[in-house]
DNA sequence: GAGTTTGAAACT
DNA sequence: CAGTTTCAAACTC
């Protein structure tokens, strides 16, 4: 594992084993479309990009990555050697190009008359396996090119417009759209259907050849840019085209690079509805959400069993997708080549500048699009025909959440995230897979795959609102996150920037660890990517932020004899099975979910950031820096410490530990098991103010929304979290107590991402109120999720893992609760979008402010569930100050199962708590005892 | 830029 | 499981 053989992979002897050695390779013209075509490097670069597929599912991540057998097997290996030469080759001469695509073709058009035919017929040939794979495979990177193939084939299969290509109008439309989409592929397989071989291939060749010559020339630019146009006319909105021949153009160049016919043959029968499902998630974006929408959601709902499996695969995903069109052989490198190239491509394109229209501009729209695509991919298959077995890639973000999350303004991603959860279960995936969109592809998986349970087929309106919801929130405030999805697709972005001046990696290699650290702290903060300066690990350990976080290491990198290259994909997820197997959590995202992008809520300074219910999974065990500094993982993550932190003189900004186990006690009290009179007082306060009868439902957003300025100092309050606090929630505690397999433990991680997401979404706004309503939420539904996650665990483990099914649990339940976990998110995420959460805050710290929470979106649980949140926020910051932290712990042992109801049932009747701590005290009405809490808090 | 500090990860 | 070592980031000078 440590020592990965670098001749591993064939490429690796070009890509230069370690880090030094990119630079040799981006030196040449195709060195950077190489580089490009690494995923690595843009993943980090671009944040997402990088991250491997699986790898923010925990469990799953590490699946080895398969190849589609089902098909193609020549091209891989074809592929691989010449992507390594073929850089060169296209930058020699268009006779090399020729070939390339001749070959491309051929095995394209072999594949793609099977995929057609599959297509046309319209059931969805991709097997589970190999299509799950196909799709798991393309997570991030491939997400832009595969979805584009895919999306194309989709929408021959829809006989929506693309139909008409088919039709017998190759070249309009139809040609354009799926040379936009598919670059070469689609073309070809749309050819096939038409039977229209000869343009096809010619357009193939002029996709294929365009990438090559973009890298030489800019007219392949201009000429998909054209096409993207014209498409652009035909089918979608300028942004989705864009988005399209951004992809069109990445994928050209992988295949030309390495023969992206597999890919794009394999992509092709549930490619198609995706692509659907993409367009109408584009226009969605752009403002209208549309049938295509419904149509994603069926087919991601269908598809979720098949994620489930992929996710696996898909960890490496990026890779994956590529290689499930490669042949095995070599496919793990001609995937990485080929995701690389594809997102080079569109780089170098951008680049070039000329070309392809508004790459640069699209990129956001792409972001979108891969949010939609994530969005998609979570949702569950219900339905479907075509979908029937289509697997929706996973959209691949490889990155754990966390990374992302952090990077990545919580609130857009949140925001996104929550919009679409809010409709229905389905929705609710919907909204993880947003969620993990902006935290870590993995959750997502992991929260579709938890929810295909569940997966009530979202219903059509319900799906396209998410849509809308999503697209809307992502198109508004997910910037950032669409940043850090563009990471994974948009790669390109990055590279452009960097491609000016050269390979960006290796200039950022080159950069003194300072500077890059710098960068990367700006990357982070803006964008979340990460860097490294590994010297011994080889990135191939959790030292490795880079590693860790699932991302490839990236030009941005200084590591030196880095191994976590696309590459060394095998060494890579060698090693990270390696480290799951010890600790399947260990990629797992360390924050459940933090949301920084709330107002700010300054206590004082209004320097703090509100504190996101998100916890850290382990917490931190500091002893010198207080929790406030970047030493401790918790403050780096703008999360507040809980209970799980075993730091000491903790002041963590975010939270103090000591508030958080306050808190929890007072909601563990609340539950019964510990019937102090603090926690009877806060009860009561509680109660009073919820008065929600159903503490069941998860907080609402609008609570945390609201209180987030205020919040921050409360943060802590795990109670008030999305999570239910591990220790107030038996449930949760007993799950993890419970042993639980290491599947298990993914899958509750994954699913506490989803809720997590949820959660601290809703927690970015009101983290407290968030934990109280978790654990209420959890009560009812969560419990059952909670099933799921039993296994034998370690203690530690058994933290993270509660922990993490507190975050969950709290959005989950929710979420399958009913379809007030929907409303919920809904809620939740509402305001986060619309900032509506001050609002509500106000009306929450008002008497009314529940009502008015409640009216929101929350259906009946989340009202209740609001409420009591906000009696817990209020009454928590009273009971963090009040009681100490290690009662909370004991509080949490102590309360079992009944805890949960318990509770939700203390939280309600907690009004005022007596002012069992100081913090209550100052101002004995709940609302006051928010401002107080808030107030105390900044006071701490 | 070099060196120190810090805490997580890995190892025993 | 606990203690120690290793590691890389964060921080300081």
């Amino acid at each position: 594992m440590d020592s990965p053989e670098p001749s591993k992979s064939p490429i690796s002897s070009s890509a230069a084993a370690s880090t030094s050695s990119s630079s040799p390779v981006q030196e040449s013209p195709f060195s950077n479309y190489i580089s490009s075509l690494s995923p690595i490097k843009h993943d980090k670069a671009p944040l997402v990009t990088q991250a491997f597929v699986g790898l923010n599912s925990p469990p799953l991540v590490f699946t080895s990555p398969r190849i589609n057998t089902r098909r193609r097997p020549q091209s891989s290996s074809v592929e691989v050697s010449e992507n390594g030469e073929g850089d060169k080759s296209k930058t020699d001469g268009p006779g090399s190009l020729e070939r390339s695509v001749t070959v491309l073709q051929q095995g394209l058009i072999t594949d793609i008359k099977e995929d057609d035919t599959k297509n046309s017929v319209s059931v969805q040939p991709s097997s589970s396996s190999g299509c799950v794979d196909e799709y798991l495979a393309d997570p991030v990177e491939a997400d832009c090119a595969n979805s584009a193939c895919t999306i194309s084939l989709k929408l021959k299969q829809s006989n929506n417009v693309l139909q008409s290509s088919v039709n017998g109008l190759p070249d309009s439309k139809n040609l354009n759209f799926d040379d936009k989409n598919d670059v070469g592929r689609e073309v070809d397989s749309t050819q096939l259907l038409s039977g229209l071989s000869e343009k096809g291939l010619e357009r193939k060749l002029t996709f294929d050849v365009k990438p090559l010559k973009i890298d030489n020339e800019e007219h392949a630019g201009q000429r998909i840019s054209d096409e993207c146009r014209k498409f652009e006319a035909d089918m979608f909105d300028l942004s989705s085209q864009e988005k399209e021949c951004k992809n069109l153009d990445s994928q050209k160049v992988v295949e030309d690079h390495g023969n992206g016919c597999d890919g794009f043959l394999h992509l092709p029968p549930e490619s198609l509805q995706r692509v659907q499902a993409y367009e109408g998630f584009a226009e969605n974006v752009e403002g209208d959400l549309d049938v295509p929408i419904h149509n994603m959601t069926h087919d991601l709902e269908a598809s979720e069993h098949q994620r489930g499996m992929s996710r696996r695969c898909l960890q490496f995903g990026e890779t994956q997708p590529e290689t499930t069109a490669n042949c095995n052989s070599s496919s793990n490198l001609a995937n990485d080549m080929v995701t690389s190239t594809s997102l080079a491509t569109t780089s170098e394109i951008e680049g070039l500048g000329s070309s392809h229209v508004d790459l640069s501009a699209t990129s956001r729209k792409r972001q979108l699009v891969n949010l939609s695509q994530l969005a998609i991919n979570m949702i569950p298959q219900c339905h479907v025909e075509n979908s029937s077995l289509t697997v929706y890639k996973p959209s691949g973000v490889g990155l754990h959440l966390n990374s992302i999350v952090n990077a990545i303004p919580m609130g857009q991603g949140g925001t996104v995230s929550m919009n679409l959860a809010v409709d229905s279960l389905g929705i609710q995936e919907i909204k993880s897979a947003s969620i993990a969109s902006c935290q870590s592809m993995e959750n997502m998986q992991s929260q579709s795959d938890a929810f295909e349970k569940v997966s009530a087929a979202p219903q059509d309106g319900i799906l396209e609102a998410k849509v809308s919801m999503i697209a809307g929130s992502a198109a508004c405030e997910s910037l950032h996150t669409v940043e850090s999805i563009e990471c994974h697709t948009t790669l390109s972005t990055k590279k452009k920037l960097s491609s000016e001046d050269g390979d960006s990696n290796e200039v950022f290699n080159h950069q003194s660890p300072k500077k890059k650290r710098q960068k990367l702290s700006n990357s982070t903060d803006g964008e979340g990517c990460k860097r490294c300066n590994c010297k011994k690990t080889k990135c191939l350990k959790l030292y490795c932020d880079c590693f860790a976080a699932g991302i490839y290491c990236d030009g941005p990198c200084s590591c030196q004899g880095c191994f976590n290259r696309p590459e060394y994909e095998d060494t890579v997820l060698e090693t990270r099975q390696q480290i799951e197997s010890r600790n399947p959590l260990a990629f797992a995202p360390k924050i459940v979910q933090p949301f920084t992008d709330f107002p700010v809520n300054s206590r004082e300074d209004g320097n703090w950031k509100t504190p996101s219910s998100a916890r850290h999974k382990r917490g931190c065990n500091c002893k010198r820096s207080k929790c406030l500094k970047k030493y401790c993982e918790c403050y780096q993550a703008n999360v507040g410490c809980s209970i799980g932190c075993r730091c000491e003189g903790c002041k963590n900004v975010y939270g103090k530990k000591e508030d958080y186990c306050l808190t929890e006690e007072m909601v563990s009290r609340g539950g019964g098991e510990i019937s102090e009179s603090t926690v009877a007082a806060k009860k009561d306060f509680l109660h009073s103010e919820l008065c929600d009868p159903h503490y069941l439902t998860p907080p609402t957003p609008s609570f945390q929304c609201s209180d987030h300025g205020k919040n921050a100092p409360i943060s802590r309050l795990p109670s008030s979290r999305c999570l239910p606090s591990p220790e107030s929630d038996p449930t949760i505690l007993s799950y993890a107590k419970s042993p639980r397999t290491s599947d298990s433990n993914d899958m509750l991680l994954e699913t506490s991402k989803e809720k997590l997401d949820v959660g601290s979404y809703c927690e970015g706004i009101n983290y407290n109120n968030a934990d109280v309503l978790a654990d209420e939420c959890h009560h009812t539904p969560l419990l059952n999720h909670s099933s799921i996650f039993t296994g034998s665990s370690s203690s530690s483990k058994a933290r993270e893992l509660t922990s993490l099914s507190q975050f969950r649990l709290g959005p989950r339940s929710g979420c399958i609760s009913s379809g007030g976990s929907l409303h919920w998110h809904r809620s939740s995420f509402m305001p986060m979008s619309t900032l509506d959460g001050t609002k509500k805050l106000q009306g929450l710290n008002s008497d009314g402010g529940l009502d008015d929470i409640l009216e929101d979106d929350t259906p009946e649980l989340l009202k209740g569930t609001s409420t009591p949140i906000k009696s817990v926020k209020a009454s928590s910051p009273n009971g963090k100050r009040v009681s100490p932290p290690h009662n909370l712990h004991q509080l949490r042992s102590s309360s079992s199962g009944p805890l949960r109801s318990g509770r939700k049932f203390i939280l309600k009747a907690v009004p005022s708590f007596p002012p069992l701590t100081p913090c209550i005290d100052s101002k004995g009405s709940s609302n006051q005892s928010r401002s107080n809490f808030q107030e105390n808090s900044s006071n701490d």
